[in-house]
DNA sequence: TCTCATAATGAATACGTTCTCATTTTTTCG
DNA sequence: CGAAAAAATGAGAACGTATTCATTATGAGA
């Protein structure tokens, strides 16, 4: 039914050979003819297929960005959405375009990987594992893992400084007087857990306090779980007088707990989150939070995979995006 | 490099065709022989090439997701998102994988639809147009409009009641005893607005109030610009003891307006607001608003889309998925 | 005008599958 | 057991493009 290359060809006259190059190269036919051969396309309603170009050249120009985030059931959660968008734009720019999926999706029953030579590489963002990038590996297939880190030869991981971000809202905390401070940890990566955990654990001790473990609660991130736990925080004459919570989903939580309570924030209890997501902004007072330069991180991670496509060696193992302190009403 | 069907085909003595059929219609084959096909196929850890089979088969089990939301910059706002996953989880059930890009990224420099071949059909997400429509069907493309409305010939828009969600929460403020009613309304698609609005203008009309200008205010779908405008609808003493918000978004903004000011929710002003996003309860008191299927959404324009690709007819033009209020702490 | 270099074009092949049609093998059943 | 039917397999074309190599047209310099 669509005109093909061999269609256009026959009515502007000139092989196929030429057609083609009109259009992949166009600064190697005489504009004449370019002209000629862009009319007859027209008249055709003719565009390259793109399925026979990529068949030929081994590029399909499509990148594909997947996300491991168990714990959340939308694929799209308000800290990978602006990332991703970063990524977007900057695959649009580069002429290329944009895969996504969940997990699931990346094995098929029969352990088919459905990626294979339909993409020219993989952003794997979340927790991802050794066995998924070395089954990527295996195909050839260049790989950028973001927001997490793996010790791999020659993997390039783009990720923030988790444990600095930490340490910039528990010194916050301490600055203004608080030292029972409570933690909200949200069962992230290893990577992001272990270094969170420890911000909150140093900084506490370089402030002359000991972590204990009736400030601590696990929790999934989410907002029900989060208001739970809060609840027992902050419950009890020994109650804390500031949580530190490991991401704004979860710190909101602690902030409807608190309000729930009937006590004031900051006054009477100073709540500062991670991520600096839409989220933050939605509640009044406004959270204070660690903000991440996701938009950096998308773009970052994007160039550095199309470049690995275009054939450039990879040249740092590990990229870390810069974090900052945005101090608003909830401390 | 990667091994192809002829690599297995010579290890394992069987043709081509065989091997072929050994995975993509196994029942073909005979059981033996399938089992040294796999058994040959895994030692060269070959998988059948996508593109070479789109190719030929003339499909790519592809699917496009496009949103065209241009007051938003992010691709993925909160009212998408969760419909996104739903498509997701149709698509990949399905058998299809799923690309997506905002509209910047359908059309290239040079006027082609880098779509063309590419996708087996598209799902276009907010306000885009007949021109866009035409185009893509130019190209024999399968379309499925998603929370718009459009009256072309065989379209199919999946959409949902707007003017009566509209009338739900309107009746509900009603009930309580609000007569002076402010409408805070989005700038979204034609005939999103337009049926909110009339549903705002009616309701109040059979109550027997006169639709006011004053009480009206038109804002961009931010926090900010929401905040802005509540507050002229909240100033002086004949301010409005209820507000009606086309999104959620915008209600958090009015909500967020009231607290500065010192007003208490729901007693001194209610707010009802419209999409039950996830944003809807993080604010506190939780937001009364219009939950729309987003699920149910998603999964329509899926399935539809597929069986139209899949050589069926559609069968109705426009599907309306249901509404419902609900009734949270702001009202 | 002629020669040589260079630019522009064409013919043919390759990319890795699926599918049709023909052929061979296996099964069924009288 | 043998013939017919059914199942399994193989040979080869086709999908629509990019690219290599050969050929032809164009232009520059003397």
């Amino acid at each position: 039914m669509a005109a093909t290359i061999l269609d256009v060809s026959k009515l502007c006259g000139y092989s196929k050979a030429t057609v083609s190059r009109a259009f992949a190269s166009p600064e190697k036919v005489k504009e004449k003819t370019r002209e000629k051969i862009y009319q007859a396309a027209q008249t055709l309603n003719y565009t390259p297929d793109a399925i026979a170009r990529a068949m030929v050249r081994g590029r399909t120009d499509n990148i594909g960005f997947i996300i491991y985030e168990k714990q959340y059931p939308v694929v799209l959660n308000p800290f990978y959405s602006p990332i991703f968008e970063s990524v977007l734009q900057t695959c649009t720019r580069r002429g290329y375009s944009l895969f996504i999926s969940s997990d699931r999706e990346l094995r098929l029953p029969n352990g088919q990987t459905c990626v294979k030579k339909q993409l020219d590489g993989v952003i794997l963002a979340g927790h991802s594992d050794e066995r998924i990038v070395n089954d990527l590996r295996r195909q050839n297939m260049p790989v950028v893992l973001l927001n997490n880190r793996l010790d791999m030869e020659g993997l390039l991981c783009v990720t923030t400084d988790q444990y600095g971000g930490g340490m910039l809202a528990m010194e916050h905390l301490l600055e203004r007087g608080h030292r029972k401070i409570g933690l909200l940890a949200g069962e992230f990566s290893p990577h992001v857990y272990n270094s969170r955990y420890k911000a909150y654990c140093d900084a506490l001790t370089k402030a002359g306090c000991l972590p204990e473990d009736r400030y601590i609660r696990r929790v999934e991130p989410v907002t029900e779980h989060a208001i739970e736990a809060a609840m027992e925080l902050l419950n009890g004459k020994d109650r804390v007088t500031a949580i530190f919570a490991t991401n704004d989903t979860i710190a909101i939580g602690a902030m409807k707990a608190a309000i729930r309570m009937g006590l004031r924030i900051p006054q009477d209890i100073a709540v500062v989150g991670y991520d600096d997501s839409e989220n933050s902004r939605m509640i009044e007072p406004e959270l204070t939070t660690v903000r991440v330069d996701k938009a950096s991180m998308g773009r970052i991670a994007a160039e550095r995979l199309i470049s690995q496509i275009e054939g450039e060696e990879p040249c740092r193992d590990t990229i870390q995006t810069s974090v900052e302190l945005v101090i608003r009403g909830s401390t």
